[in-house]
DNA sequence: GTATTATTGCAACATAGTCGCAATAGTATT
DNA sequence: AATACTATTGCGACTATGTTGCAATAATAC
């Protein structure tokens, strides 16, 4: 299946550039209008294939998309955390990467971790 | 609000102790078939609650429950990691703690972190 | 320009979990 | 043992998020 380049995608990876923050479905639809629902659902699964977006799930199991930084590069380790607040709702990527080891005979495939907790915005005093 | 000691809440209760893994709501109605849906998921976030379990977010956005031994003491350290197998579905708690470090002025409230992959049993040779 | 087929919009569907409300049943008190 | 209090339950309706089938559209290659 080759892909095609079209204005949603590009669209939609613009939204992602400019955010610093992974973002959620319902943050795409806040500020595009005119692409459908599915389309945008389909598409953010697509950059997730492709490798150039990876997905949160979030405690309440909504999904984020953030494009990572360290795996633009077809070397892909997103074994690091996440973070969002419970009071803003933001989430971002955090930078350190985690060791993950597994018992014998285990195989990894894929990760998600987050945390939950206050940003430094948020955070009460 | 006093908690009760119920049927519902024993039977549930023993069904956890029972399954060495965490378990979903499903895998709860397979067992038992008189205890009403929302009944289920009203104990279960009781239990989390009560700090007797622990929810797990799978990847795909269902919830995962289990005892937690470590923290049966009121003391709670839930930063340790979740495991799914892609193939059996199953999902364990690993044992070891991760070190969790946040930015200046972050908090943390929470953490799930699940792997995703295979178990020693379904790992392809 | 034409053919091929990936993409889109639409509507319907699927799944998981929540909530309001009335009925039921633990628990404490008399 | 009976009574009062209120936590719990069952039921049904509802919400939220994401997926899918299908026909129409449009990107790409020739
Ligand atoms: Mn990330
Ligand atoms: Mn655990
Ligand atoms: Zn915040
Ligand atoms: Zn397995």
């Amino acid at each position: 299946m080759n892909r095609r380049k079209t204005p949603s995608k590009e669209k939609i990876l613009a939204i992602l550039k400019s955010q610093g923050d992974a973002i959620s479905h319902e943050t795409i639809t806040n500020q595009i209008t005119d692409i459908n629902r599915a389309t945008i659902y389909r598409i953010l699964n697509q950059f997730c294939e492709d490798g150039i977006a990876h997905r949160i799930i979030a405690e309440n199991g909504k999904q984020f998309f953030a494009l990572c930084k360290t795996c633009e590069v077809e070397e892909h380790h997103h074994n690091h955390l996440h973070f969002q607040c419970n009071t803003c709702e933001k989430v971002e990527c955090f930078e350190s990467e985690i060791n993950i080891s597994l018992p014998e005979g285990y195989a990894i495939e894929n990760f998600n971790g987050l945390i939950n907790g206050y940003c430094n915005t948020c955070a009460p005093a």
